[in-house]
DNA sequence: CCTCACGATGAATCACAGC
DNA sequence: TGCTGTGATTCATCGTGAG
């Protein structure tokens, strides 16, 4: 299977794709939370929110951490509507989110045009306990359809995935197992392809060529585009382990 | 350990609550969602909105099932801000919604003066599959905190649950499992008092009695309010298993 | 006491006929 | 046209009872 892989601004880029040109969007955008005030969400680098402060591993920060609550919802408003115009009748859209941003990532969903669907929670085992109260051991998934879900396909897709992030090998902070991604992406049809605005180190893009479908990802950065270019290269052979990890 | 059973309007017995006299709020509301249209969603009643229509068990309705979700969030915000009023500083307030309602009670929490701390995935093993898709197998718990949590208590507790709905001897249509409730009243300091304005089947009462914190419900119907008022008599004694069955 | 086969069910969802 | 009610559908999970 075939990927593209552009190197620029997700908007800008989105924009250029021709009408219906995918059949599915799977995407985890910067989620501009982790702080409880505006200056705390805004002030401070993906790194200082995310990444525990004397973590010893090296990885590279990330841009577009810098937008308040009421422009994140405009700003992936957008993105979501040009990703409905890029898509084919019966496309799935899933977002990644974490629980802060879950209702303004679901109402940019539905502003977009797209039908919410359903909401998956994916649990990592392995987070920090909070002293008094529960802990937040949960992402979540917005996944709406672009009209209406495609029902005579044969496919049963689990409600919930309880997977750890990778760590050995972890090449991106906020990196997606990709035993969760592979299932993911078989709301695709086979040979179509999947789009996802945010690449990051492409974990969206191996899972999508092991499951046999094509990949369309934008990612800004230049250092996690050559990441990325070089794990799709890599998406068919046991490098990929190497390079970021089994997934688990 | 005490309870306090009230037969009433949720909101109205709220209202005559004293001020900070509980220590925790832990409840269940008629969620008003299912369906896809409004009428859908406000013309039916609980039973046809959520029972399969071949189910043979005889569960009985319960009321407050037609509101739209505008006034879900009014009415819903109102009766969280009484809460809150009833509350002690470091009261932690857990409200239980689906995906579709999960933005309006985040909302309603918040404007009724919660900090939201958090979202809890409960999942669900057996529940319906889907076609075409991913399954819908989880509800969540919106949960905040007046002021802010006391993280002087050694406690820690889990951020999802799994667990199936009580099936054996099961007297509502959406029962909760009492291992989960179990858990969820010690955010309530030992021997305080746990507030639940939709009583139900009273899951959230013997949870409470049963781990040494008092309790106070309400429930409107009165068909519940019985069944809720057995339980309760019985939370110390087997007979709960046998009215209601172990909650596994 | 354990294993296995069988039957029932889910805070649904969808299509369609009838009004 | 649009709302309403009825019935078919789907599979992992869980309870039951036999072996």
């Amino acid at each position: 299977m075939s990927y593209t892989l552009h190197r620029g601004d997700a908007l800008t880029v989105l924009k250029s794709l021709p009408d219906e040109s995918v059949q599915a969007v799977i995407t985890d955008p910067p989620y501009n939370s982790g702080g409880r005030t505006s200056s705390d969400r805004t002030g401070r680098t993906a790194r200082a929110k995310y990444v525990t402060s004397n973590s010893a591993h090296g990885l590279a920060n990330f841009p577009g951490e810098n937008r308040d609550q009421r422009s994140y919802r405009s700003w992936l408003t957008e993105l979501l509507t040009e990703a409905y115009r890029a898509s084919t009748e019966h496309t799935v859209a899933m977002v990644f989110t974490d629980w802060r941003q879950e209702p303004t990532t679901s109402d940019a969903l539905q502003m977009a045009g797209w039908t919410w669907s359903g909401t998956i929670p994916w649990i990592k085992p392995s987070s920090r306990p909070r002293k008094g109260g529960p802990k937040q051991d949960s992402e979540f998934i917005i996944w709406g359809v672009k009209g209406s879900l495609d029902n005579t396909r044969d496919l049963y897709l689990p409600g919930h995935y309880i997977a750890s992030q990778p760590r050995k090998g972890r090449v991106h902070i906020t990196q997606k197992p990709v035993e969760v991604m592979q299932q993911l992406v078989q709301v695709c049809p086979e040979g179509g392809t999947v789009l996802d605005p945010f690449t990051g180190s492409g974990s969206t893009g191996v899972a999508a060529l092991r499951e046999g479908r094509r990949f369309v990802g934008v990612e800004l950065s230049a250092h996690y585009a050559d990441v990325a270019e070089e794990r799709l290269r890599g998406a068919f052979t046991k490098d990929d382990f190497e390079l970021a990890g089994p997934g688990k």
